[in-house]
DNA sequence: CCAGAGTGAGACATCAGTGTCTCATCTGGG
DNA sequence: CCCAGATGAGACACTGATGTCTCACTCTGG
């Protein structure tokens, strides 16, 4: 029976996710194929890991346009933008954590476009009035990689639910920690 | 001339912090021994690397002692908490990254210690009515932790001012992406 | 001055992960 | 039914990192 690389591409992500460092073996056991076939399809680790990449650049688009960050105010938009991510945001650090080690070479130009709408999102909410200005949308952007990454290890790690993720998130990025002293 | 170990483990945190899967050999040269002389005191990657968690933990530590968590509002201790930890957010992030390798093994007991004390200090600020009391004290920590990287990623990859770090972290931490009407 | 400790350089074996190949087996379409 | 294509299992060699050992050199203290 022909193999299903997308079936391949999503155990391997559900893999890496978990384990960063597993063996092509233990990737190919985790998806059910022998090694061979594995590499028939993914000539080298490399190549997995850019198919990876390109999965996570895909999935982060496509939540992208389902949170419709142009519609409604900032604040929703980022709060369906983080809903929308969460499926992905565990696949999103390791490729994070994997691309240090591309070091040298260009980095998908993929990941720009992303930081670029996320960026424009936060940008919109600073012109229109709704988020302060004295803090850049490019460290809004990175701040809300840097809290997706902590809230998918609090809920792999069990020490949060996952049903808490999404507010936990949006509360702390939108609102702080400071208690407010309105409504 | 008798090496010293402190100052090996430092070039070695120096030069893993940039790049996490740098050879014994690459340690070596950049502490300016041999790598044999390397193996004489640390025997393996694994035992430099706990060292280096005890070296982190160390500095964690005497970061949180001068911070004076204790002393003054909630919110003055976490900025000054995160002007103290900016030096060794980085060697955080690589023995964060390090950790999830330790899968079955267990964890140093001073993470514990460490996390204990800063979720004190959200804590104390709930109690006092100055942080919001939604967001648990060990999610806060979680996050501070996350955007700690985030920070330190923005400065290492040059997207960032080391100058606004502790800025960036503590006013997004506490203050939140919203714009706040009152003041 | 001399002995001993510490170091640098290099050789060597080992080990894990990987890339590659072969061959038997299985499946599906003509 | 039969064949072509795909897969699984395993063997084999290669590579990079590592652990270990030896030997020569250089300090330093007695």
């Amino acid at each position: 029976m022909a193999v299903d690389p997308d079936h391949v591409l999503r155990a391997a992500a559900a893999l890496l996710t978990r384990k960063s460092t597993a063996t092509m073996d233990e990737v190919a056991k985790a998806a059910g194929i022998s090694r061979a076939t594995l590499h028939r399809h993914f000539a080298g680790r490399d190549v997995l890991v850019r198919a990876l990449e390109s999965l996570g650049i895909a999935e982060c688009e496509a939540a992208l346009d389902a949170a419709r960050l142009d519609e409604g105010t900032a604040s929703d938009a980022v709060r369906r933008l983080v809903g929308a991510i969460e499926p992905v945001a565990g696949l999103l650090a390791f490729l994070y954590s994997e691309n240090q080690l591309f070091e040298g070479e260009e980095l998908n130009a993929g990941w720009t476009l992303i930081d670029d709408r996320i960026s424009a999102l936060f940008r919109r909410g600073q012109l229109g009035g709704e988020f302060r200005i004295d803090l850049t949308p490019a460290w809004l952007t990175e701040a809300l990689y840097g809290l997706l990454a902590s809230g998918a290890w609090m809920v792999h790690s069990g020490k949060g639910a996952p049903k808490d993720f999404q507010h936990m998130i949006v509360e702390l990025l939108l609102g702080g920690a400071l208690r407010r002293e309105e409504s």
